[in-house]
Formats: C-alpha cells, structure tokens, sequence
DNA sequence: AGAAATATCTACTGGTGAGTTTATAAATAT
DNA sequence: ATATTTATAAACTCACCAGTAGATATTTCT
C-alpha cells in the first residue's frame, strides 16, 4: 500500500470524525435547548447546512446520536475520578483534586449532563444500562474515598454512601442554575463549592 | 335553590376532583416510568379503565397534565419554606426545620420531580415560567435564611447563594438515586442529608 | 481522462398519536 | 315515566417525523 494511500486513508478518517463531531455539537445545543423528541434530524441538518441522510451517513439512528451525548457527559466525570484515584495522596488531597476536577467538568459539560438527566427514558435500555452504570461506578469510587477518608480520621460522617450521593448531587444538580454569564466566574465557583464539599465532609484541617 | 340540589353538585364536583386525581396519579407513574412524550393519553386511559375522550373531559391537553404533575412537585417544597420560615425560631432552628420537611417532600413526590426535571421542555412557555418561578423563589428564601445565619454569626460560609443552590440540589438529586426499597428508611435518610447540610454551613454547635 | 466508489440530496413511505366529531349510554330533573 | 342534560365511547382526521430508496454529484483510483 502505498504511502499516498494510507494518507488519503487517514484524511478520510479525520473528516469523518470531524463531520461527527460536528454533528453531536449541533444535536448537543438542540437537544439542550428544545428537548430530544422536540427536535428533528431535518432541524439538526439544517442547522450543519446539509440534510437528514447525511447524518445517516455517520449515526445509525438519533437514538444513537444521543447515546453518543450521554455517554460524553459521564465520561467526563470518571475520568476526573480515574485521574484523582491513581495518584499517591491522603484521602483529603484526593478529595480537594476530585472536587475541583469534576465541578469544573460538570460546569463545562453541562448541556451533555443535562441532556443525559433529562433524556434517559428515550436510550435504548442496553446504552441505559452501560451509562447508569457508569455514574454508579463514580458514586461507588467516591463512597471508596469517603470511607478511606473515615478510616484515617481525616473527615468527620457516618454514612459515606449518602454523602458520596449528596456530593455527586449538589454538584450535578448545577446544569440546573449554572450560566455561563453569572455573577461567579467558574473558577470562583469551583472555588466555593468545592470548600462547600470540605465543610459537608468535615474534614480536619 | 334546595339542599338537594346542593348537595348533587357538590357530590359531583367531588367526583369530577376525584376523576381529576386519579388521572393525574395514573400519569405521573406512566411519565415517570416511561417519559412524557413515550406515554400516549391513550395508555393512560388503559391504566384507568376508560378512553381518551374521558381525558379530555377533564384535562384541556396533555401538556396541562403535564403542567399539573410539575406543579405539584414544587409546590411541596415551596410549602416546606414558607411554614418554616413563619415561626419565631433562629435560622439554625429553622435550617433544621426546613432539611427535615424539604428532604422528607423530595422523597414522597419523588416521580414529581423527576418529571418536572426531565420534562420542562415540554411545557408551554408560561408553565415553564410559573413554575421555574416557584423553584427560583425557594432558593431566594433559602438564600436569605442562610444570610440571616451568617449575619447572626451562626454559619461559618462566605456565599449563602452558592450554599442556596448546592443544597437545593443535594436534595433534589435524590429523585435520581432514592429507592422506597433501599439500604436507609427515609426518616433515617432524612436525618443523615440533614446532618450534611449542617455541616456544609459550618453551623456552629 | 475515464471508471469505480463514495458522499449527499430529493422525494417518498409508514406508523403514530394528539385532538375532534359524532353517536350512545347513564344520570338527573320534571 | 319521560325529557333533558351530562359523561363516555367508537371511529376519524391531520400533521409530523424517523427512516429509506433511488437519483445525482463528488471524490478517488488507475
């Protein structure tokens, strides 16, 4: 094969991701903003300059447009707790990077995870599955921190289940209100509740 | 007019708010389980024995039974607030208070909230507008109690509307993960999310 | 340049479900 | 008992949209 090929090969490759990539941002701010069942594929196209069977080109069905969506907004959030968990810190230090690593994910994410809440009934109960799945892994990892955080005398609870739910909730919640023309830059608000998360736990400081 | 005539129309209104209730509890558990726009009136009636036109004699559209549903979920909270904030009591009583009855009304009108969560885009404008009014009245007052804590030297926070929105959303959450089958009774799970509103305000004890 | 493969569009299909119309049954009043 | 009103049902309409087939343009390869 010769070198020209592969090239070719490659640049087709990065095009069609490019076209899907697109594609997702476009359904991402529709679907944010009018619902999934109330936006069409013809709208999405509309809004990429081009029309329905062109996204059958690169998604197989809107569903799985959406499952692509979903499937985004969680990542984001496991990999900030993958990222924290591997590294060699006390149960707080791990807590303060968590803290800080997934407020500002949810807060740049926010259209995937509202999307994501707002939309499960409409996935396919297999992608359901895999990314609930997903976010239980996250819950389960940070009630893992809290209890290690428990046992080392460093924070202050009982139940390190509920707090994991409480903390996962308080900052997931924040697609809710969170503008991105508000009164606290993100970084302010990463800042603050973040200290927030510290006092819920009581940590020792 | 006689009494019995009286009576007849009040026995009748009485059916007719009963007719009412029992369809908006047969759509609630179809929304919640299903979503808005993958239960047909027409499955709804199913569930009650009758027929679509029966539907329409006491609700204009769907989408005000949706409006209904959504209503009632905030309404509980709102309640929450308002009979807290009435009594003579210092903010650290009242915060108490309130956890207590906000947490406890998140748990009960759980399908409520869910589907006021997932379901927004589907209101008209000016249902959305009402009710999202309610929801962004509950955090004011919020707001304003946990000012009036810190003001009183009884909450050791910097930003009570960002306190406001986290703790909103802790228990709001809970329509995401809460299982009437799970690990914690709800008086016990109340108490728990309690004790971490408590500490995330520093409240001095 | 011409052939083959690929990408995209135009136009269509089929199923669905909200809301309505018209008919019928049940309750109420006289 | 009969007339009148009210509640409910059976059957229909109309618009919408996901997904597809076939036509056309564009790119790639030789």
């Amino acid at each position: 094969m010769p070198a020209s090929a592969t090239q070719a090969l490659g640049l087709r490759d990065e095009v069609a991701a490019l076209k899907r990539a697109r594609t997702v941002a476009a359904a991402v701010d529709l679907f944010y903003e009018n619902g999934y069942e109330n936006t069409t594929l013809e709208t999405i196209g509309q809004s990429l300059g081009v029309t329905k069977p062109f996204i059958y080109a690169h998604f197989r069905s809107k569903v799985e447009l959406l499952a692509d969506i979903c499937s985004r907004g969680i990542a984001t959030s496991q990999e900030a707790m993958d990222s924290v968990l591997t590294l060699d810190l006390t149960p707080t230090e791990k807590l303060i990077l968590l803290s800080e690593r997934f407020i500002a994910g949810v807060l740049e994410n926010r259209k995937h995870i509202a999307i994501f809440s707002r939309e499960e009934k409409n996935l396919m109960p297999a992608d359901f599955d895999r990314i609930n799945g997903m976010r239980r892994d996250f819950d389960r990892k940070l009630t893992g921190l809290l209890r290690a955080g428990i046992d080392a005398g460093e924070f202050g609870i009982d139940d390190p289940h509920v707090a994991a739910l409480s903390i996962g909730g308080m900052v997931s919640w924040a697609y809710v209100w969170y503008r991105a023309t508000g009164r606290l830059a993100p970084d302010k608000l990463v800042a603050e509740m973040k200290e927030l998360i510290l006092n819920m736990v009581r940590v020792k400081r």
